[in-house]
DNA sequence: CGGCATCCGAGTAGATACTG
DNA sequence: CAGTATCTACTCGGATGCCG
């Protein structure tokens, strides 16, 4: 898998993008400038991101039949989780009291459009996971 | 800020890509089959992220100087992180045996293309912080 | 200068049990 | 069914000190 020669032109325009990201990138300013960080740590959580990409998958699911696809998750990170992602607006939550409860969760159109990114990061990640396999094997001797 | 809304046809094509990501999305796999677990949680980590934005951005630094950089790393946890990117291809490390020694880290064009995408994801985040945090507290009232 | 070794504290996740 | 409560285990990060 070949990585195409990055141009100067590019990396120029990264560059730019991250000054524009931060601002003024270079004085020593604390992160709490920078609630992106916090952000990012839920949205880039494990969990989070394979609850997302089940939610973009199926439409709709329920605790327990979400909680057998997110394998090796356990109730309480499951909750814990879909509440955070419920808050921060990624996905909805619709209770139906009946007996016994349901749960429904699912996209709501924000959390799609959060996906469709994340998605085309997780894509590059998986077109590229050999390389980086390899990459470490050739670095661990 | 507006979410523009998702169409039909969108999920169509995000559902494609997760049930190619997975292969078959249904079966009850366990997670072994899924590098991509572990490649994103290098790649997503909040230290990593910023150690990679601050070499996209500067093109080349020294330990110390990336160190001020990325505000509140320690030493301990920068040159942890910094191995790791180094293994996974995405940095290079260059050490010039002079006294005091220099070490000069920069990104590959690998950790460029990768750069890219993230970039990708971390300026929707940053379109949409308002809105997430506005949801936050609407959330919690 | 660029780390690594060590220790330690806090937070986080897992297991188990229980409930409206 | 959809969680919560509790307890424990353990990882992870921070602080400090040292060294080539």
């Amino acid at each position: 898998m070949e990585i195409e020669t990055v141009t100067d032109n590019q990396k120029l325009r990264v560059a730019k993008k991250i000054e524009k990201m931060f601002g003024h990138i270079d004085p020593k300013l604390p992160p709490e400038m920078c609630p992106i960080r916090d952000i990012m740590a839920l949205a880039s959580d494990k969990w989070s991101i394979l609850i997302l990409l089940y939610l973009g998958y199926f439409p709709t699911l329920r605790f327990n039949r979400l909680k057998k696809k997110v394998y090796g998750i356990s109730s309480k990170i499951l909750s814990e989780r879909l509440k955070t992602l419920e808050a921060d607006g990624y996905i909805l939550r619709k209770m139906y009291p009946e007996v016994p409860i349901r749960v429904e969760y699912n996209l709501t159109d924000f959390g799609h459009s959060y996906l469709q990114k994340l998605l085309d990061l997780t894509e590059w990640v998986q077109k590229y996971s050999e390389t980086i396999l390899a990459n470490r094997s050739k670095f661990a001797k």
